[in-house]
DNA sequence: ATGCCGGGATGTTCCCGA
């Protein structure tokens, strides 16, 4: 089976290259992120006709997120068990279905913007409850994952130039922290292979040249349990996705398990 | 080559992203 997650940034100004994408990646199950889309202008018909089910959060003009599967889904979940609200809203940031055996979980970490904006206390707590979600769920003996985009450099090879992040959100030890959180839990980083250069980065500016100069950042992450972990055959980040005009900022990390 | 930000609503400017 494959799964895949990959912050899109838009599924209304992405729809053509997420059809194109489908069609040639063959995943079983996508993750979607930043669907900034409301509810009833999600796409469902292409997708259906695809072949894929959607369990949807819709978010509007922010965030929204999706499990797209096309071997089922059961025990679809739109939100984050005990989530914390940002501005007395609980954001669209976590959808969750059981997809083929695979009780999957899509996530949008927040942002947290600056170290001391309340965005950031929002994301730490957000955190807080996505490992109470993992501590929960780890032990199954069924295979569990979360995938989608953490907003965290996991290391400081992570970024193009960790110099540049002085003081900055997405590598700071707290956040870091919430991450050893998630294994300590019991889930594993699904490391993906680099299909270019040494560090494999999900995430590229728009701006500066981004992309061309790889300065990038490896933010996207796949988590799972044991029985996940074991199942994994493959994993990579599929770069070619970032090219050319029209693309996401994000590129999908794709990964194989045999279930 | 992959090429100098893009998306969407509050709309012709602003907020947000990381």
């Amino acid at each position: 089976m494959r799964i895949a997650t990959w912050n899109i940034n838009s599924i209304t100004a992405r729809l053509p290259r997420l059809l194109d994408w489908l069609a040639s990646a063959q995943p079983d199950v996508l993750c979607l992120q930043e669907l900034k889309v409301a509810a009833d202008a999600f796409p469902q018909e292409p997708l259906r006709e695809l072949g894929y089910e959607s369990v949807v959060s819709a978010g509007g003009r922010w965030n929204g997120v999706a499990v797209l599967s096309r071997v089922g889904i059961a025990d679809p979940a739109t939100a984050l068990p005990d989530a914390p609200e940002y501005e007395g809203v609980v954001e669209a940031r976590a959808a969750a279905a059981t997809c083929g055996g695979v009780r999957v979980w899509s996530v949008y970490v927040p942002n947290g913007r600056e170290v001391d904006h309340p965005h950031y206390a929002y994301k730490l707590e957000w955190l807080a409850a996505l490992k109470e979600t993992a501590a929960s769920s780890a032990p199954s003996p069924s295979p569990f994952a979360i995938l989608g985009d953490y907003n965290i450099a996991p290391t400081d090879q992570d970024v193009w130039d960790i110099a540049l992040f002085d003081g900055a959100t997405h590598v700071t030890p707290a956040e870091r922290a919430a991450l050893a959180a998630l294994e300590k839990s019991g889930l594993k980083e699904v490391y993906p292979r680099a299909l270019k250069y040494d560090v494999p980065f999900t995430y590229w500016d728009y701006r500066q040249l981004g992309f061309p100069k790889n300065k990038g950042m490896r933010i996207d992450l796949v988590y799972g349990n044991a029985g996940f972990d074991a199942a994994v055959q493959d994993a990579y980040v599929d770069r070619e996705a970032r090219k050319g005009k029209g693309a996401s900022d994000h590129a999908p990390v794709v990964v194989d398990v045999d279930v």
